[in-house]
DNA sequence: TTATTACCCTACTGATTTAATAGAGTAAGC
DNA sequence: GCTTACTCTATTAAATCAGTAGGGTAATAA
């Protein structure tokens, strides 16, 4: 299940996404357009700007902004900054692998060969799409 | 992330889809070759059986046994039951819908674009497999 | 019929994660 | 120098997960 946090964080980007220009936009207008607590928001995009998806500006007139181009972002990025690992489990994750302990062998793993088709296929969705592809 | 319990249940299935014949194979047993809590993998199997993918057989020689052929057990079926959804979030969900309280318009709404897309992919790869496809 | 085997069911618990909430701190701009 | 708005830390209530414990019940073989 897609957890609040990322559900929120996309549809902050989107938002920014939909702006005209790429000046500053406050958290609270964000949080008002999108229905979100504004303090949850605040911490969202905050690890949006340590990963260096967003920029942002103090004081007056500040706020948060797109540092690239949407079409520039790909949703694998988004995804992995704000979900995690796009497997279903560790084993067959690229960015965040780790080997089951009770699994003696992945390669006749059952679970392994099934999760693997799904990682690609998922990947897939995400490879294709960039942020741009989500502004309505 | 994909539960232990699913993961158990998917290992499980196949450990049976894997036996030659049809006759009951004791949880403990499958417990041992699995590495699975054996008292977890009760409760796995027993939603198994009540959701009529497994049988049962008690006393002396009992165990559980797979009620129809691997080829003909969609893994839609076995994930909508152990897992649950396949989507990532309700409002894009064919068995399990509801609508999203935070969100105004489905129609519109970036979330719900994309995670549509990853369901459709999803649900692709699981009705191209059936469990005797997981053996190994 | 009786002993054994193995399924069946309920309840509980500790750990972890999620989704916030509260409140104080700090930097930038007018 | 005051306001604005981002930044950071800490706390928490609720939910879920993964497993444990222990007893109950039904079927089978001898």
């Amino acid at each position: 299940m897609l957890s609040k946090k990322t559900k929120y964080g996309l549809k902050a980007l989107t938002f920014l996404a939909a702006q005209k220009g790429r000046t500053p936009v406050q958290i609270s207008e964000i949080a008002k357009h999108e229905n979100i607590s504004q303090k949850f928001l605040e911490s969202i995009l905050l690890t949006l700007r340590k990963t260096g998806l967003l920029g942002s500006k103090k004081g007056k007139g500040g706020g948060y902004y797109l540092i690239k181009e949407p079409k520039d972002i790909p949703m694998t990025t988004v995804m992995r900054v704000l979900e995690g690992p796009i497997a279903m489990v560790p084993c067959v994750s690229l960015n965040f692998y780790e080997k089951c302990e009770d699994c003696p062998d992945e390669a006749s793993c059952s679970v392994h060969k099934l999760m693997l088709q799904v990682r690609d296929s998922t990947l897939e969705v995400f490879k294709n799409n960039t942020l741009a592809d989500l502004v309505p």
